[in-house]
DNA sequence: CGTACCTTTGATAGAGTTCAAGAACGGTGG
DNA sequence: CCACCGTTCTTGAACTCTATCAAAGGTACG
C-alpha cells in the first residue's frame, strides 16, 4: 500500500538512481554542485524543458550540459527583485513561488517539482517577479538564458511558457469561482497528476508545504483547510496524518470538484 | 473634463486616425481586411509585440506586414478547444477572454485592448484553452505563428509572455489576498494606467464590461460590483454613471487597495 | 418605441475568517 | 534516550463579508 511513497524523504523520481545529497563530491562553489549534467543522462527530460525533442535530435541534447545546483531547504532559489540571468529545471525536491504585496501580505502562487521549470517571470524585466524557496533539499539545473538562443529549444521555451499560462487561467478559475472544499480537491488531484507522472503513487504522499502554504495558494485561510482536510477524511475521501495524505475516493473527489450536487 | 475621452466610440488610440470601421474598403474576405498593415507606419509598435526593438532595426520591423482582422462586438476572435496557428495583436478594440469550467461555469480571464496580443495560451498544445470575444468592433493583427522564427521577434515574444504571466501573478495575488474592494480599487487603477499609456485620459473611461464580467474577473458577484461602485461615489473616490467612470482620488483608491487603514 | 438587457438597492442567509486554546509533531540539547 | 521548545495542526465559537434572492428602475439596441 505504501509501495512507492516515499516518507520525508526528497521527490527524487522513482527510476532515478537516488543522486542528490550524500553521494556528490562535497566540494561545491556556492552551492553550484562541480560535476555538470549532461541532458542526455538526465531520466527527467521527458519532462524537462528539452521535452518534445524528437530522438532524431538526439546530438542536439547531446550537447546540452548544464550545471546544478543544492537549494537546502527554506533557502531561496532566487528572489524578488533579484537580476535575472537563467531559468532552471528542477531536478529533484519540491519548491514554492510567492509573490509579496506592497502592503507585506504574500501569496504562493505555485508549488514546482521535478521536470518543471522556474524563472520565467524575469524574461519580460530582466529581474524576478516572484521568490522561490525549497520546502526540501533540492537541487536545480541552471540554464542560462543565453542557451536558449538555439531555435530548437526557443521553441520547447515557447510551449513551456504557454503551458504555464494555461496553468495560471487554471488556477485563477480556482480562485475566482471555486468553493473552499472544491478548491483543495482540486488541489489534490492536481498534485495526484503530477506524483504519478514522476513514478510515484497517485493515492499516496506526503504534503510538502504546510497548512498555511496550501491555505495561501487556494485563497484559504489554514484553518479552513485543516477543517477540509478532516472533512474529506470523515466523508472517506481521503485519510490525513499531518502531511501524510492518502486518496481513497478520487471519483469522490472529483465530483467534489466539479459540483457539490446532492 | 472629457477631454480626450471617447463615448461609445471604439478604443483607438488618440494619435491614430481613427482606420477602423467606416473609411476602409467594404470587401473582406471573411472578416480578413484586404489591405494587409506594415508595423512601420503602425502607430501602435511601441506598445506591440515588435515593442522594444531598436530604431537599427527598423528595417527588419519594414519587412513586418500583417494581415488584419476585424471582429465585431460579441463575436469571438477565437475559441477554447479551436486549432492554434497564430497570435493576435489588437490594433483598435477592446476584448474579453474566458475559461469554462466542464460543469459549465465561466470566468473571465482578461480584458485587453490596443496593443496586447493575444494567442499564447495555444503554442503549448497548439490549440487555444480560452476564449476571445470582443466588447466592442475591434480590429487586430494576425501574427502567423511561424513568422516568429525571427530570432529578435523570439526575444520579444519571450517579452511578452513573461509580462504575462506577471500579469497572472496580479491576477492571482487580487483573487487570493484582496478583499472587494480592494479588488476593484486595483481593477480601476489598473485600467486607468493601461488607457494613460494609450493616450487616454487616465482619470475617465468608458468601461466597456458589463458589472457581471468586472465581477466574474474579479471573483465578485454582479451586485457587489455595482454596490461598491456606489461606496466608491458617496466616498468621493469616484464618479459612475452606468458605464461612464470618474477617477476623482488616485490616493485614495490606492489606499483602498494597498490596505484598508482607516 | 418597445423590449431585453443591464444596473441598482434591499433583505436574508451562508460560507469562510478570525480569535482562541489545546494537542501533536519534530528537532535540539542535555 | 528523554525532556523541552517552537512550530504546525486541529477544533470550537463568534463574527464579517459576500453571495443569493428579489424587485424596481434605467439604457440601449433593434
Amino acid at each position: 500500500m505504501q509501495a512507492n511513497t516515499l516518507r520525508t524523504e526528497p521527490t527524487v523520481m522513482r527510476p532515478m538512481k537516488v543522486v542528490a545529497r550524500n553521494d556528490v563530491p562535497k566540494r561545491r562553489i556556492s552551492g553550484v554542485a562541480a560535476c555538470p549534467t549532461h541532458c542526455t543522462a538526465c531520466n527527467l527530460r521527458e519532462l524537462c524543458l528539452p521535452c518534445g525533442l524528437a530522438a532524431s535530435d538526439a546530438e542536439l541534447l547531446g550537447d546540452l550540459v548544464y550545471t546544478r545546483k543544492r537549494v537546502k531547504r527554506g533557502e531561496s532559489l532566487y528572489r524578488s527583485g533579484g537580476s535575472f540571468d537563467s531559468l532552471y529545471a528542477v531536478r529533484s525536491g519540491f519548491f514554492k513561488s510567492s509573490v509579496v504585496l506592497e502592503d507585506g501580505r504574500d501569496q504562493v502562487t505555485g508549488f514546482h517539482m521535478a521536470g518543471e521549470v522556474l524563472g520565467m517571470d524575469g524574461i519580460g524585466t530582466d529581474s524576478h517577479s516572484s521568490d522561490v524557496i525549497a520546502l526540501e533539499d533540492s537541487e536545480v539545473c541552471i540554464i542560462p538564458y543565453a542557451h536558449l538562443e538555439e531555435p530548437r529549444l526557443q521553441r520547447q521555451l515557447h510551449k513551456v511558457m504557454s503551458r504555464e499560462l494555461v496553468r495560471d487561467q487554471g488556477v485563477m478559475m480556482l480562485l475566482g469561482t471555486m468553493k473552499a472544499e472544491e478548491r483543495l480537491a482540486a488541489f489534490l488531484l492536481n498534485l495526484s497528476t503530477r506524483f504519478v507522472a514522476r513514478g510515484f503513487s497517485p493515492s499516496e504522499f506526503h504534503l510538502r508545504m504546510t497548512r498555511e502554504e496550501i491555505g495561501s495558494y487556494l485563497g484559504l485561510s489554514l484553518e479552513t483547510v485543516s477543517r477540509l482536510f478532516s472533512r474529506f477524511q470523515d466523508d472517506g475521501l481521503i485519510t490525513v496524518q499531518q502531511k501524510h495524505i492518502c486518496i481513497l475516493d478520487v471519483p469522490g473527489l472529483r465530483s467534489v470538484m466539479v459540483h457539490d450536487n446532492d
